[in-house]
DNA sequence: TCAATCCGTATC
DNA sequence: ATACGGATTGAC
């Protein structure tokens, strides 16, 4: 370590030059004299540039004018490599590592500390566990300033805490002690298996009430807006006004940093969300919670890529804070946290299961279709149409799951079946509406005439019904019931308890006052053939969503299921048995050699550049290549494998050679992403 | 011998 | 990105 030195810009600057510079031919304004802070006169700091061989502090002079200002976590704008950009203040320090002159400290932008010390340490954490940078991490995890926001007064805290209620956890052996645990500041971590019919925002709610009433704060985080909103009411509910906020992308810059900012303060302990509320800096971190893991919304599309699940595992395990996992079905990547012993399990028992869940049974492809002329159209086996029938007759609404929206999303040569593809571009070939032209669903051109490659045929038919047309042909088959539709940009919250066929895409499904008569699960067979690692885990997943709106079968709930009855996933829902089925997968996966026994990267890029980025990575020798494979465009895609506990150590050796690639200027990009969800 | 230019490397 | 240092080139 040195001492920093006196004077900026290796001695050269005016220090000793009074106010009165000497004018030039232009009126060239000097950097006045400046002289560093009296105490810790060294701030590191993390720049913003996304360069991956310069994803490491770097130090600054704070001018004695600043020090107040520029405290560990504010914005501040330093000059790096001869321009001004924007950094976070991670250090206040007295003395550098650098040999070498330092510069000033350009501007600070406010003192708000925006960053604190535990988002510090998770982001750089995150940055590693994804082999990504820290200022790409930072950005996700800090929202852009908004000024008149940061000079409103404070609000007031709420004092005291709400009474902790037991409520709906004692349905749950192992959930009242949860909560003791919650309340006495401890740390535990658990896997929560949701009841159908279970009110989860309330629980999530009760959960968030026993973190308060141990003096801590929570993070809670859901997939998608809805789920926000019935987590806002029912935090609402259960805490009263002021003691928690709902953060979500699309509130606006203002409302967003404003609600962000009386965290960060303190002023509220209670931080509810979507993806990016996982970095919410909740002061005294208690626990963290998620809600439907499944959910692929949980994977923050930008660089690095985290998935929130596992960023929250991960925060909880830094921060020392309790963890719950929550959904009705359960991940593989939960079954391990189980397994592994890092998670106890709250599930109820199988008596209670059993009397909370309807009745499941499946119709699969070999069942005869429906005599009745409508319901055929409508392509429901017999089991379907009856049940439908004989709960509309008792009053309630039916909940008719359609795995993909649109009319006829895919459409195929009517002669021999194979799919129909945009003359120009090759995407798949869609309708929208009954009778109307059918068009390209990648560049939205119309094909008007359209002839089979395969076969010359010149007739389309659709191979997959969407939402659309399933809701057009339950209105012929039941005259006089109607039909509501949930899905796409027009989402229905909840529907009446009177009769009506409710059509909804999976997570759009609306909640039926009293819960629904049944609900019938369509076209499992589209949502199983899809070529993908976790096809089975998420048909269960979206199943049983959609069947715990369902009433008990003791009250009549049935739920018919369109897919083979011998499966093991289709099993797993006719006994509700989430947590057997997640461990099988879990086993399954292990034996293949697939996530999440194993740690998976993903290079995507140009041939050269992935060829470059994988040569220079030093991997473990139990590192795996497969492939690369076409992915599009002239890229390529090189999947590596490596054993789980080498995870780090395979993300750090690509973190390092984006960083020679970087250092290089090599032109073409590589994205790097770790635990990819998508791997074929 | 010196200045203009190129290239590589560090960026505090 | 840009800026700087050292090497290289070319003209006198």
């Amino acid at each position: 370590m040195t001492a920093p030195p006196a004077s900026p810009a290796g001695g050269s600057a005016p220090a000793g030059v009074p106010g009165a510079a000497r004018q030039g031919r232009a009126a060239r304004k000097r950097p006045e004299a400046r002289e560093p802070a009296g105490r810790s006169p060294v701030a590191r700091v993390a720049v913003d540039v996304p360069l991956a061989h310069l994803d490491r502090p770097f130090d600054y002079l704070v001018p004695s004018g600043l020090d107040d200002a520029v405290v560990a976590g504010s914005r501040v704008r330093v000059r790096f490599a001869g321009q001004l950009v924007d950094g976070i203040v991670l250090h206040r320090v007295d003395r550098t590592d650098h040999d070498g002159p330092l510069a000033y400290v350009e501007r600070a932008v406010s003192a708000e500390p925006v960053l604190s010390p535990e988002i510090a340490r998770l982001a750089r954490a995150v940055a590693d566990r994804w082999a990504g940078s820290l200022t790409d991490v930072l950005r996700l995890a800090v929202p852009p300033r908004h000024a008149r926001v940061e000079s409103e007064p404070l609000g007031a805290a709420v004092e005291g805490a709400p009474e902790p209620v037991a409520g709906g956890w004692s349905a749950y052996p192992t959930g009242p002690a949860f909560l003791r645990a919650l309340g006495d500041r401890r740390s535990p971590r658990a896997v929560w298996s949701a009841l159908p019919g279970d009110a989860w925002p309330a629980r999530l709610a009760e959960v968030a009430a026993a973190v308060l009433a141990g003096g801590r704060g929570a993070v809670l985080v859901v997939p998608d807006r809805t789920d926000l909103e019935r987590l806002d009411a029912a935090l609402t509910a259960v805490l009263g006004p002021g003691r928690h906020v709902a953060l979500a992308a699309d509130l606006g810059p203002a409302e967003r940093y404003r609600r962000w900012l009386a965290v960060r303060r303190g002023t509220v302990r209670i931080a509810a969300g979507t993806r990016a509320a996982a970095f919410a800096p909740v002061a005294d971190l208690g626990l963290v919670a998620v809600w439907d893991d499944g959910d692929d919304l949980l994977a923050e599309p930008r660089a690095p890529y985290p998935h929130a699940r596992d960023l929250l595992v991960l925060r909880a395990h830094l921060a020392g804070a309790a963890a719950l996992l929550g959904a009705h079905a359960r991940t593989a990547e939960a079954q391990q946290l189980v397994r592994r012993g890092w998670a106890r399990e709250i599930v109820a028992d199988r008596g209670t299961v059993r009397s909370a869940a309807p009745r499941v049974a499946a119709a699969g492809d070999d069942d005869e279709l429906s005599r009745d002329q409508g319901a055929r159209s409508a392509r429901l086996p017999t089991l379907a149409w009856r049940t439908a029938r004989d709960t509309l007759a008792t009053g309630a609404p039916v909940l008719v799951q359609v795995p993909r929206g649109g009319y006829a999303p895919a459409l195929g040569c009517a002669r021999c079946r194979s799919p129909a593809r945009c003359a120009y571009c090759s995407g798949p070939l869609a309708a929208g509406a009954a009778g109307a032209i059918p068009a390209c669903r990648w560049c939205g051109r119309p094909a008007a005439s359209w002839t089979c490659p395969t076969c010359g045929g010149n007739r389309l038919r659709a191979q997959v019904v969407g939402a659309a047309r399933t809701a057009e042909e339950l209105g012929r088959a039941f005259p006089g019931v109607p039909v509501r539709s949930s899905g796409g940009d027009s989402v229905l919250a909840a529907v009446p308890a009177e009769p009506a066929l409710v059509v909804a895409t999976p997570g759009a499904e609306p909640r039926a006052d009293g819960g629904y008569g049944a609900a019938l699960l369509l076209d499992g067979w589209a949502l199983l053939t899809r070529p993908d690692l976790r096809v089975a885990e998420e048909a269960l997943r979206r199943w049983a969503n959609a069947a715990a709106l369902v009433r008990p079968a003791g009250a009549g709930g049935r739920v018919v299921v369109g897919a083979d009855a011998g499966l093991p996933v289709v099993q797993a829902l006719v006994r509700w048995d989430p947590a057997g089925f997640a461990d099988r997968e879990l086993s399954e996966r292990a034996e293949l050699g697939f996530p999440p026994a194993v740690r998976f990267a993903s290079l995507t890029g140009t041939p050269e550049a992935v060829a470059e980025l994988a040569r220079l990575a030093r991997v473990s020798p139990s590192t795996e290549p497969l492939g690369p494979v076409p992915a599009g465009e002239g890229t390529e895609r090189l999947l590596l494998r490596a054993p789980r506990e080498e995870g780090s150590a395979l993300a750090r050796a690509l973190h390092a050679a984006a960083a020679v690639r970087s250092a290089r200027k090599a032109a073409d990009p590589v994205r790097v992403q770790l635990d990819p969800l998508e791997l074929f």
